[in-house]
DNA sequence: CAGTGGTCTAGACCACTTA
DNA sequence: AAGTGGTCTAGACCACTGA
């Protein structure tokens, strides 16, 4: 098997345990497109076969990738690439929800959408150089009817060229969704910093809120299954009916 | 193992996989205080002997366990109970940062602590009974010298009678590791909603922000090992130089 | 029905800690 | 050296899915 490896991922020898070099091969080849997200895997079987190790060796490489949400095992039908074009991860990113009232998709209409290059806060933030090609998205999501993120997105266009999305209409599909259909890129990992801040002429005007009322700050940084930061959002939320919602275990 | 689980448990048989009855009966020992927060458990081998089972379903429930922050597992010494008076557990709960400058954690002194009676709102939030005994603690957090974080903190008497603090001086200990130490009571879970609020006169005068500024209100339910809710916290914030920080994977 | 993942077992060897 | 958890294997049987 190290050898295996060593021979995939160019000499290096490995001393890390073997299922953790499974784990980390099978995330190269998702990565690279060889199984596209929402596909299945060989069976584990198979794999153990492939990889030279046992199945149980196996079992333990999925297993870790199945708790980080890499990937879904369905009992009797097999192990599957998370997409998410699909239920299970609707809400895993979102956070935001209505204090009552179950959980809910927002409804979401891009204000606006432009191409442009990076400034020093967008490549500091997006790994980028300065001047970098990006796109710029403004975007406002509504719950229930009542305005309640606005949403400032940065992606690079290295990743995703042409970007675009029509204007006005409310978008069908979730963001991560388009980024998974139309570029293969997957985001697997998000780290946010909330702050309390206090809302500007625009935020007000989007959200109907009165100039300086309170508003959540979520600034998100977006990343793939590599790591590669691939967005950057800064939400302003008005939390008078809604909250952002977090668990500790 | 089913025969000896239904020994100790009361009847009722259980078809659920072995190694969740292996844990669900750890964890009721846990709680009942058979083995203390920092203690050793019993060598997997032994366990497996006890219980009837083979190692390798211990080993199933104690990983579980582990990823569950219930035990801390070393290799070469044994495994133990989940403590808050331990450096790994100190920022689990800890989410209130500073924007730069790493961890650290914050000086907490108390303003004011006293026993009441639980009102409406307090004995709907610990799952209480209106007028139940609660004892009511404030208190002010400072990292780095600046006040941060304002907390109003509710406990059940039933839970922790006579609970007392120094009032004004530093408070040397963790709040969750003094419940632990003094009422064997662990905070296991906690679950937060997240507002953005504007600062009362009382929350003006202890953050050294100006009336009506935009704070961070962090709203906590603490549960222990059981689910039963063991403390309700309430504590705003001021993210002008400090962040909420969460991570989604 | 064949094929998949889920559970459970038994045993081997390794890495690490403690005495 | 003895005891612990960590890794890896092999094989059995079960529960579930879909043709």
């Amino acid at each position: 098997m190290v050898e295996q490896a060593r021979a995939q991922t160019e000499a290096a020898p490995d001393f890390r345990p073997l299922y953790a070099q499974v784990r980390d091969l099978i995330l190269r080849r998702v990565v690279q497109g060889v199984w596209r997200p929402g596909e299945a895997l060989p069976s584990e079987q198979r794999l153990a076969e492939e990889f030279g190790v046992s199945q149980g060796t196996v079992r333990k490489a999925l297993d870790a990738m199945a708790a980080q949400n890499q990937v879904v095992r369905e009992q009797g039908r097999g192990t599957f690439v998370a997409t998410h074009r699909d239920q299970r991860a609707q809400f895993h990113f979102l956070h935001v929800l209505p204090d009552l009232g179950g959980k809910q998709m927002p409804v979401s209409r891009v204000l606006s959408i432009r191409p442009a290059t990076a400034n020093r806060e967008e490549a500091r933030r997006l790994g980028c150089r300065l001047g970098d090609a990006v796109t710029r998205l403004l975007r406002l999501r509504t719950i229930e009817g009542k305005p309640v993120i606005l949403e400032r997105i940065v992606v690079p266009t290295a990743l995703m060229p042409d970007f675009d999305l029509p204007i006005g209409r409310e978008t069908p599909e979730e963001l991560y969704a388009i980024y998974e259909r139309r570029y293969g890129v997957v985001v697997a990992r998000a780290e946010e910093v909330l702050k309390a801040v206090t809302a500007d002429r625009t935020d007000a005007r989007h959200l109907g809120v009165v100039f300086a009322a309170p508003l959540l700050q979520v600034d998100r940084i977006a990343r793939n299954l590599d790591g590669i930061t691939v967005e950057w959002r800064l939400s302003r939320c008005d939390t008078r009916n809604h909250h952002y919602s977090s668990v500790i275990e």
